[in-house]
DNA sequence: GTGAGGATCGTCT
DNA sequence: GACGATCCTCACA
């Protein structure tokens, strides 16, 4: 059973058509000979201009623009003084769009990734990986290491793939943690599963 | 289990 | 100078 990385092409489609179809897909880290993996069980997504809860929607600005960039990169800020959050970029370069990750099942690496949270590994294994802080924490994702990254080199660190398995079945919500455009149902999760952050 | 409040700083007005 | 696509801890039930 390998991994495929997932093209350009998957990315260059409208968010609500990516996030959905990224659900299921393994998210990869590389360190060296180690590596951490895990799959995508919740993502949200995030239009331009039309969007008042989008990064993009007060225009193009150095912080955010990576979403206006080539789809397939990797868009990662810092928030609340405290935290990053990963996105990967949609559509063609020019028209900005992207999808917030947040929330992951953990498959390999898992000693690392409780190290990189700070906390012990018998605590729940709900909380390694279920938020986009979280996740990103668990990844060891910083803005300035992986921001503009691209996420379909195979010589990346970072890359999404594809590992065969069936589409899930998809459940979609409002998203979380917005104070804007609070109604769109835009944010993605695999029916079910326990790893996913928040309510359903 | 649920909710309130604080931490903390880069980014844009 | 205000605020945010969050997380954690601590009450209280």
């Amino acid at each position: 059973m390998g991994l495929r990385i997932l093209s350009r092409s998957f990315y260059d489609r409208d968010p609500r058509v990516v996030g959905p179809d990224l659900l299921g897909k393994i998210l990869v880290r590389k360190q060296g000979e180690r590596k951490l993996t895990a799959r995508i069980v919740e993502v949200e997504a995030y239009l331009g201009a039309d969007d008042p809860a989008a990064h993009a929607a007060i225009g193009k600005t150095p912080r955010n623009a990576v979403l206006f960039g080539s789809p397939g990169h990797a868009y990662v800020y810092f928030i609340y003084g405290n935290h990053y959050c990963l996105n990967v970029s949609c559509l063609p370069d020019g028209t900005p769009g992207g999808i917030l990750f947040r929330a992951l099942e953990p498959l390999e690496g898992l000693d690392a990734m409780f190290k990189l949270r700070g906390i012990s590994s018998d605590s729940d294994l709900r909380r390694l990986t279920s938020g986009p802080g979280r996740l990103a924490a668990a990844f060891a994702i910083t803005r300035e290491r992986d921001n503009g990254k691209d996420l379909t080199n195979a010589r990346s660190d970072l890359q999404i793939a594809d590992d065969g398995r069936s589409p899930p079945e998809v459940l979609i919500t409002k998203r979380i943690g917005i104070k804007k455009a609070v109604e769109m149902p835009l944010r993605y999760i695999i029916a079910g599963s326990r790893f996913v952050s928040g309510r359903v």
